[in-house]
DNA sequence: TCGACATACATAGGACTCCTATGTAAAATA
DNA sequence: TATTTTACATAGGAGTCCTATGTATGTCGA
């Protein structure tokens, strides 16, 4: 009989020991962040097209279910962005070959151009906070980048 | 003089010198964490109720346009939004004695108890794969929520 | 090979988010 | 006290994103 056991436990005040209120205050931090620096960077491209670009480019030619996976999306949210960004000139679709059902989406050059606007627009709008940061203080930014995208990345 | 003076090093290959490509990595990352996070949390709390709830609990009796600022938001989505936490009676509006024209804001025990439901729904969602990362790693993300939160009370 | 089921995408409808423009009343100021 | 400013409310519209559902193609077993 170990200690422990005789002793009174209070009752669990988190559920999740071990991890405390990490998860709650990240999620509650970048909310922050992300509606800031949304307000800020006064972009032209609504943030949906913008990520729809960002997802395009990281995988290539793809499916539209594949990008709604990559997002957290749905298919038809997606289906529609997709219908605006083709409107645009941003993304091109070709049929699938090997797939009468699906077709490939990929990044035209005015869509890199309009994703590399909006990566400096956002840049230029976060920049002079992050120079008044230590060295210190942005590569915690850095290290903390890699460990969401591992998370994130989990499956 | 050390060897790395002597190393030639590459041009520049960010526009903004010092913090390189932090910015948009950053935000995009956030911006996926987010989109992961309220898919998974199955939250029946609407995200913009959510956010007011804990800008109240965060700065007290406030006022419309205190809450406004706080949120990066504007005056008028704050008070719709306050309007629909009022009905719902998770906040209560009190004449502000020293101005006839403002009220002062302050969560409800309801308020207080629907904060704290959505939190461990944010936790619940995000735990599993918090519990799969490294002492390490989640030690740099507490670091990172710090420094965010620096970042954005710089102003 | 044909019917049944699965899959990929499109369409429809509705809830929610959030902005700009503008109105109204109280406070502050000249 | 007249003017301007401030705090909040209202209106209108663009954007986001989901569930439900429809259609066509692919796949598989009888």
């Amino acid at each position: 009989m170990t200690p422990a056991d005789s002793v009174p436990r209070p009752p669990e005040r988190q559920s999740v020991p071990g991890t405390g209120a990490l998860g709650p205050d990240l999620l509650a931090v970048i909310a922050r962040l992300d509606r800031w620096a949304t307000s800020r960077a006064g972009l032209e491209v609504p943030a949906a097209q913008a990520r729809l670009l960002a997802a395009v480019e990281q995988i290539g030619p793809a499916r539209t279910s594949d990008l709604a996976r990559l997002d957290s999306s749905t298919q038809p949210t997606i289906t529609v962005q997709l219908q605006r960004a083709e409107q645009d000139g941003w993304v091109r679709r070709t049929a699938d070959p090997s797939d009468g059902r699906a077709s490939l989406v990929e990044l035209t050059d005015t869509g890199r151009g309009v994703l590399r606007d909006v990566r400096s627009a956002r840049a230029a709008a976060l920049a002079p906070r992050l120079d008044e940061l230590t060295a210190t203080e942005r590569d915690v930014l850095t290290r903390a980048i890699a460990v969401v995208e591992r998370l994130l990345d989990g499956s």
